[in-house]
DNA sequence: ATGGCTTGAGTGTCAAGA
């Protein structure tokens, strides 16, 4: 089973990439971001057309979550329990007895801000289910853009970001939070390229410049992680014309 | 340089992203 998960940042915007994406890398599951669109407007026939099944937890103008399938979907969840949000961040199914969370977790803004206190707090409030739902179903994969570079190593200039938004003692502490429920980062159960990112700013020429962070992930149960064969991050996309300024990232699970 | 792009809203120019 292959499994993806990509920050689109508008798919009505970016639509024809998704669906030569789709065709190009035949992934089973697609985890969407950022799909700014009410459940309503979903391009569900023309994904449809192409194969997918889709999923979506939108809504207008900002934040959304999607999730695509070739197989059929079950046991359906939106949102976070127990959390009271009007922000469509979380969608939840299970494909091919593989518990699927797609995730867009808050940005923060500025360390201190409102936003900050509201992006911990919405870390903690899925640490907690988190914990329950694995216990539920140990095939459990966690995706989506966590607006966390995990590491140092994780960011282009750690200097430069040192205790910056995304990259904060606390925020980190969250994503390792998440580790101790028995989560692993996919990524790092292989070799990867030094300067590895997934996110680059749309100004100055940071993506030529590679001048990014790796805040898109994903996170393997332990049972899943010992079935994972590989996990990369497609920069090809991030090439194209009117691109998102995320990649996708990849992950083979041998089931 | 509370900047530098991009998107969505909406038709001015701002909020939000990361």
């Amino acid at each position: 089973m292959k499994i993806a998960t990509w920050n689109v940042n508008s798919l009505k915007v970016r639509l024809p990439q998704v669906l030569d994406w789709l065709a190009a890398v035949q992934p089973d599951v697609l985890a969407l971001q950022e799909t700014k669109l009410e459940d309503a407007a979903f391009p569900c026939e023309a994904l449809a057309a192409a194969g997918y099944q889709a999923l979506a937890n939108g809504q207008k103008t900002y934040n959304g979550v999607a999730i695509l399938t070739r197989q059929a979907p079950a046991d359906v969840r939106r949102d976070l329990p127990g959390f009271a949000d009007t922000q469509k961040r979380l969608l939840a199914a299970t494909v091919g007895g593989v518990r699927i969370i797609c995730a867009y977790m808050p940005n923060g803004q500025a360390v201190g801000s409102d936003k900050y206190a509201y992006k911990l707090a919405w870390l903690a409030a899925l640490r907690d289910w988190l914990r329950v739902e694995i216990e539920r179903q140990p095939r459990l994969a966690l995706l989506g853009d966590f607006n966390i570079a995990p590491e140092d190593r994780d960011v282009h200039d750690p200097e430069l970001w040192r205790e910056q938004i995304l990259c904060s003692t606390p925020e980190r502490a969250a994503f390792r939070a998440l580790l101790d429920l028995g989560l692993v980062d996919a990524f790092r159960l292989f070799e990867q390229p030094e300067k590895s990112f997934s996110w680059w700013d749309y100004r100055q020429l940071a993506f030529r410049r590679n001048h990014g962070l790796r805040i898109d992930h994903i996170l393997l149960s332990s049972e899943l992680a010992g079935r994972c064969r590989s996990c990369t991050i497609d920069k090809a996309p991030r090439k194209l014309e009117r691109p998102s300024d995320h990649a996708p990232v990849i992950a083979e699970l041998e089931l």
